[in-house]
DNA sequence: ATCTGTGAAAAGATTCACAGCC
DNA sequence: GGCTGTGAATCTTTTCACAGAT
């Protein structure tokens, strides 16, 4: 455990957007893991879990080198002793509150979704503008009038947010989200969010990602 | 002399899962593009493209270089024609049919979401085994049976499919998909798909995304 | 024998800097 | 003046290969 402090001074100038490709990776080790878990398997080795993952095990070691030592020589990794380590990273070995903002039908299909609580994510609030979804329910959550949100936040009730909202009024709401201390959100509006230095934002355009498909399934008939 | 026959797929050029950086962004300049267009702009440069996008002008036409040159030194790049280029390399310079596979409240909120079709992507098809789901229309698109599928995908309805079934049904319909003959999946059931070669899968995990937010949130405030 | 962790090499991606065009 | 396209330099990521632990 003589892990240097002095790991890399002059590296923090880590720009927003997207995390480097090996913590991108780390969340299909851990849920593989938990699958492994699941399934009563108590050990793995790099190969099994790169063999998983269509990656290699030297990417596998490479890929958890960077954040410790797991593994025992011989045998491989515990799975729930590694699966725990690995929560740890992500800052979901305790519980995570999240508000989803925005109670339209994808809010509303997030909000239903049983799955998220198992991967240490509470969804804990909902709210909207239309006063015709305020007071009702979806998943054990009732959807709360836009003007509480500053205070919720505030009070400290969730530290990441969910944006479900319609292009015109992501801007706006992430603005009233920054100002009242969000650590970090998952932006689903087709749109490049501009955020303060130090709070986190994770897009997931859905056009995008099946304009990104739409290429790669060309690119695999085409040079085949 | 006979040299050995390479027998070692090894030079499979393009690993499946994901595109590289410079593809992920494009898609970024394209949307960015899109509005643009919307608001009127003939032309522009490198530097304000990758301002808007938080990267810099080199990184832009680093990016376009890798597929052609599409600018004009001292203009810049003309808004209409970049774009049309881009989709040209996504391929959806003309629309493609897409089926949504899964008809749960994802699956809805997908159909009901207009916005896919600017993107050049059509929502034209619908499948649940469901039989209280089978008949009802979302959006304006009606659910099939799910034993429609593979005939649907023989018959050229579409060449993508979006998977959103339980991750209990996901392996088996993709195995449907692939004998049907479908070109692409976009994944969204938190499962590694094992797909023949030549068939492209996306995968979308939403509670990998937020794994990868907490993550970038945690690092944002320690690091600062 | 099996498997990890890790330097070193190779491949890939980003940034720099500038020649040449508008 | 402003701008692109591109080689060269730099930085990052992946792959290789093996010493050493079990």
């Amino acid at each position: 455990m003589a892990s240097s402090p002095r790991t890399d001074g002059r590296n923090s100038r880590r720009r927003k957007g997207s995390p480097p490709p090996a913590v991108r990776r780390l969340s299909l080790y851990l849920r593989h893991l938990e699958q492994l878990a699941d399934s009563g398997r108590a050990t793995v080795s790099s190969r099994q879990l790169g063999e998983a993952l269509s990656t290699t095990d030297a990417q596998v070691r490479k890929d958890l080198a960077h954040f410790g030592q797991f593994g025992r020589p011989g045998v491989g990794y515990y799975v729930a002793e590694l699966a725990e380590h690995l929560r740890k990273i992500f800052g979901t070995d305790e519980v995570r509150n999240v508000a989803v903002i925005g109670a339209g039908s994808l809010g509303q299909a997030l909000l239903g979704h049983k799955g998220f609580l198992k991967k240490g994510f509470r969804l804990a609030a909902a709210f909207d503008t239309d006063p015709s979804k305020v007071g009702k329910s979806f998943g054990t959550v009732r959807v709360q009038s836009m003007s509480d949100l500053a205070s919720a936040v505030q009070a400290g009730r969730f530290s990441l947010a969910i944006l479900a909202v319609p292009i015109t009024a992501a801007q706006e709401v992430t603005d009233l989200l920054c100002r009242a201390g969000i650590r970090g959100i998952l932006n689903f509006a087709p749109v490049q969010l501009t955020v303060p230095e130090g709070i986190a934002v994770v897009p997931v355009d859905l056009a995008v990602q099946l304009e990104q498909l739409s290429y790669v399934a060309a690119s695999l008939n085409s040079n085949k």
